[in-house]
DNA sequence: TCACTGACCGAGA
DNA sequence: ATCTCGGCCAGTG
């Protein structure tokens, strides 16, 4: 085989581009994402790095600490960890707004994740 | 360029 | 179920 490395793919997380125009790979997609999950429902970061074919759950992480208060809505209270928790939701503003969604919560960790889980991969 | 951090994840203990 | 580790790689200084 090739000595070619492994890099299979480069992403990149801008915004959007200089000239203003959205790109493959840009942060925006994942807001997409984030819009189709139902009220009421949940995916993690790393099922939607998979259906985009980033390489790690954290990009999808920055993407969220990214997500601006105006604009088209992105309901970021909707993307959790693999194991059903919310990450670094310290005012509690996200927890809350699934509770109003209707989803149960013990602390952080989300009751009956398996049922709600949202996939992209297979559902959009 | 190097070192370190992080809204992550999967495997092990 | 909880914790620790190693790997991941984009930002930051």
């Amino acid at each position: 085989m090739g000595t070619s490395r492994s890099r299979v793919k480069k992403t990149r997380l801008v915004p959007v581009a200089p000239s203003g125009r959205r790109e493959a790979g840009s942060i925006e997609m994942i807001f997409e994402i984030v819009r189709q999950i139902p009220p009421g429902r949940v995916t993690t970061y790393g099922s939607i790095a998979k259906v985009l074919d980033l390489p790690n759950a954290r990009m999808v992480g920055h993407a969220m600490r990214e997500v601006p208060s105006k604009g088209k809505p992105v309901p970021a209270q909707r993307v959790v960890t693999a194991s059903g928790k919310l990450s670094h939701d310290t005012s509690g503003a996200r927890r809350r707004l699934l509770i109003r969604e209707g989803v149960v919560l013990k602390g952080d960790k989300i009751v009956d994740f398996a049922r709600l889980f949202w996939d992209p991969a297979t559902e959009l």
